[in-house]
RNA sequence: GCGGACGUGGCGGAAUGGCAGACGCGCCAGACUUAGGAUCUGGUGACUCCGGUCGUAAGAGUUCAAGUCUCUUCGUCCGCACCA
């Protein structure tokens, strides 16, 4: 029989074509099935159109999903677009294009792309963020948000980008500068709408125990929450009945603080200038800190500056004594309670502040040299110099010393979090408008649910302003309304929100996407969720997985999902570089472009290299001629077709085991996202193959059946060619017989005190204890002539080692 | 500084404490070809007196056996970073 040649060109958009007009990828409706929801990120549908990275992705768990419904699932694998955003707003502007416009054409091009990859999405339940019947449910959630008190607005120091116009999450802000543009941020006083993340810090912590989430994952969403355990105590000021709190987790110290430091916003100073001598300059160092941004600040560390509070003394609660007040920006404001109580003995940084101003260092934890360095050491120390701590450990007068602040009534236990509030207003035109009415009589009113969606007006002009309000805000037509409570005029809320909001739930919609009356029916999110696997990038391991777990739980709190947790469990890829090694850009120009690979190699082999060129969870290389070498794997596999003896069925005997082994290995490695080595054993496979000359019906079939899930065109193709039954994403995920996964004679290693000297087949199964037995074996004693045994190890079906002297 | 990942051929990378380098790329040789950047066959860690010896960043340890476990040192990448 003779075969034409393998061309991915034709046979690649043909398959794509059945699926489709098909639906064989729909997800059913029939909820008597078990189901297994399979989630990747939905792509920004950015103009530069899909990048390598999409698909590396996207393959992954379009393994899982055809997998799954391979071993009879109901699978729900959805696709989606997360259009509202900056890059589209900043395309429009320059080209005088509407963004709704560019989005649209964005996303056409994206799902043209995406069909070209034959994944098995389900595109009957595409999702767009831009979409109003989609965005008044944002609106929906946001109000809900503000209902329970967790949107509120305030007048916030924030990060601000010069470049973009617009105000950042902390989140957001990379190393002093804008994620997106790269252009440093400065701070800037704004009114703005806050969503309260802190109050879910403890929630967001605890739910990271019930879920399966990889551990990097989870340690850098602990890491950002960054909760501490201490206490907060009073210290009096001297001469008044006034008092200023700190924060510690060192309560065991307090007899050591010689001096306390302000950060210079502290209202502690506005509080007390008729007391304080020198004013002047107080204000002055406040001024130079706030024209700092965190980046130099944080870069200046070295050299600590500060300056003193004239004419005020604290007492220390514990010591009795006085103690003076410094002020510094080493302090934060945004911390604890903007104050410190300095122990320059067991702290760095207020070790080396006492040491640029000759402030005094009291050692009360033994085991260090505090003349220098600060002991910070918290396992080993002993407590001196502290009164009634005297000769406890750390830990113990932590516990002491906390017990006696809170009995003294000058204190309380206490836990912070570095986690801040979230900024979620946006000074600009692509995004979902905030549902609010901003009214003289009534101040801030929500929108009834009734007036949603609150539609995003067409402007004339989408340049953000220097004076940081949104292009909306000129739009005075749609800003004048009327208050819905009181019914006088009134203003809209003019800012936008974030690119985050949208993607904070979208997994919640996928679950019934046309729903028109609610934003997804209790029946569907009791079926589908939760998301049973989510892959995406680690770059949003603290912004999107945080503010969308944040999202859920408040959710499930008021009762609208039943599981806390929207995810069950989350892997993250490892990014695709240039061929250089670098980081793929235009710039740099190493960028691949999909629809070139595509066309060169074809799909199947682009997704097969994609899962074969390293380890998923690593940053990895791209490399032409790798992927070029997948296409050489399948034309092999297109080949095989030539040597089906198509009147045999069953497996060949001589392949019995090899096609066993494989159909564990494949499974299994795919389950642990092993995809490259699952890949070299389907290549085994094809080779051992070739080296038999002949296969049955049921050898190519297993063979088939595992490589379906990664490259299904040739696949579906070389099926129905070859006449098999039905259609291949139809068929049942192949299962293995233990029996047959072993030879029944193995060859093992016979090891002389550990070093390899002859290798022997031996009956399979053989148990430890027959070890011995092999002694007598020729090649076994031709090594021990004139040696005595001293020992003998047998491990089955691997190796004999003799230890010998 | 804190948290995390990691260090194996020319390259990407394999290896439940049990034969290091699977699989692929590249390279070398050969076959078939008018030709091939197609295909096929064989080879490919280093050294070698062709018996072997040495090899998983460096050093030590545990073990019959260590790339894998423990300790020390060096180095790379990622995230956070004056968070009291």
């Amino acid at each position: 029989m003779s075969f034409v040649p393998y061309t991915p060109s034709e046979i690649e958009p043909k398959w794509q074509k059945y699926w489709e007009e098909k639906q064989v990828f729909a997800a059913s409706s029939d909820t008597s099935k078990p189901k297994y929801y399979c989630l990747i990120e939905f792509p920004y549908p950015s103009g530069a159109g899909l990048h390598v990275g999409h698909p590396r992705s996207n393959t992954a768990l379009d393994i899982i999903a055809r997998k799954r419904r391979m071993e009879g699932y109901n699978v729900l694998y959805p696709i989606g677009w997360d259009a509202f955003g900056l890059p589209t707003e900043n395309y429009a502007i320059a080209n005088h294009v509407p963004p709704a416009k560019v989005t649209r054409e964005n996303i056409n091009h994206f799902r043209e792309q995406l069909k070209r990859l034959g994944f098995s999405f389900d595109y009957s339940r595409e999702v767009d963020t831009t979409d109003p019947n989609y965005y008044k449910w944002t609106q929906w959630i946001f109000l809900k948000l503000f209902e329970h008190g967790l949107a509120y607005k305030a007048e916030m120091p924030i990060n601000w980008c010069p470049s973009c116009k617009v105000g950042l999450a902390n989140e957001e802000v990379v190393g002093g500068a804008c994620e997106r543009c790269g252009h440093e941020v400065t701070r800037r006083v704004k009114n703005q709408w806050m969503l309260a993340i802190t109050k879910y810090a403890q929630k967001l912590l605890d739910g990271l125990d019930t879920v399966d989430f990889i551990d990097r994952v989870k340690a850098q969403q602990r890491n950002w929450i960054g909760r501490s355990e201490g206490a907060e105590v009073d210290f009096m000021i001297a001469g008044t009945q006034e008092k200023l709190r700190v924060f510690t987790t060192r309560p065991d110290t307090l007899f050591g603080a010689t001096y306390m430091v302000l950060s210079p916003e502290h209202p502690f100073l506005e509080k007390f200038k008729d007391r304080i001598l020198n004013n002047e300059e107080l204000r002055e160092y406040a001024q130079k800190a706030a024209l700092k941004n965190d980046f130099e600040r944080t870069e200046l560390q070295k050299d600590k500056t500060g300056v003193e509070i004239k004419g005020l003394y604290a007492i220390n609660p514990a010591t009795g004594k006085e103690i003076p007040l410094w002020v510094s920006d080493y302090v934060l404001m945004g911390y604890g309670t903007g104050a410190i109580m300095a122990v320059p003995g067991h702290d760095e940084r207020d070790w080396e502040f006492a040491t640029a101003f000759d402030l005094p260092i009291i050692e009360v934890v033994a085991g260090g040299d505090i003349t220098k360095a600060a002991f910070t050491d918290i396992e080993e120390g002993t407590l001196v110099n502290s009164g009634f701590l005297n000769g406890m450990s750390v830990q113990k007068a932590k516990e002491a010393m906390t017990d006696w602040v809170v009995e003294k009534g000058i204190g309380e236990r206490k836990i912070n979090y570095k986690l801040r509030d979230w900024v979620f207003s946006r000074q600009r035109y692509w995004g979902e408008p905030i549902p609010i009415v901003h009214c003289d009589h009534c101040g801030i009113v929500p929108l009834p649910e009734s007036e949603l969606p609150l539609l995003l007006p067409q402007v004339d002009s989408y340049e953000p302003t220097d004076s940081g309000e949104s292009p909306l805000a000129a739009m005075t037509d749609w800003v004048k309304t009327t208050c819905p409570k009181c019914g006088q005029p009134a203003k809209r809320e003019t800012d936008t929100m974030p690119q985050w909001a949208g993607s904070s739930w979208y997994f919640l919609r996928y679950c019934d996407p046309h729903n028109d009356s609610e934003y997804a029916s209790q029946e569907a999110l009791d079926y589908w969720m939760p998301v049973d696997w989510y892959n995406g990038g680690m770059e949003h391991t603290t912004l999107h997985l945080l503010y969308s777990r944040f999202w859920h739980l408040f959710l499930h709190d008021i009762g609208q999902v039943k599981a806390p947790e929207p995810y069950q469990k989350r892997t993250s890829h490892g990014m695709i570089l240039g061929e250089n090694g670098e980081k793929m850009s235009k710039s740099r120009g190493n960028v691949i472009n999909p629809d070139d690979l595509v066309d060169e190699i074809g799909a199947d082999a682009f997704r097969v290299y994609e899962m074969f060129m390293g380890a998923f969870d690593q940053a990895i290389p791209w490399s032409m001629n790798g992927a070029r070498g997948t296409r050489r794997f399948l034309e092999r596999v297109w080949r095989l077709q030539e040597m089906v003896d198509q009147t045999r069925e069953g497996y060949t005997d001589s392949l019995r085991i090899i096609i066993n082994q494989s159909i564990k290995k494949v499974g299994e490695d795919f389950e642990r996202m092993k995809f490259n080595t699952a890949i070299a054993q389907m290549m085994t496979l094809v080779n051992s193959y070739y080296e038999q000359g002949a296969i049955s019906n049921d050898d190519f079939k297993a063979l088939l059946l595992l490589l379906s899930p990664v490259a299904p065109h040739i696949c579906e193709e070389i099926w129905q060619n070859l006449g098999f039954e039905g259609f291949i994403h139809e068929q049942a995920w192949p299962v293995y017989e233990e029996e047959y996964l072993k030879a029944d004679d193995v060859e093992i290693a016979v090891q002389v005190n550990g070093k390899v000297r002859a290798r022997v087949m031996v009956p399979a199964g053989l148990d430890k204890d027959a070890g011995e037995s092999l002694l007598s074996l020729d090649a076994v004693t031709k090594l021990l002539e004139g040696k005595q045994v001293v020992k003998c190890i047998y491990v089955p079906d691997r190796l004999l080692n003799l230890v010998v002297k």
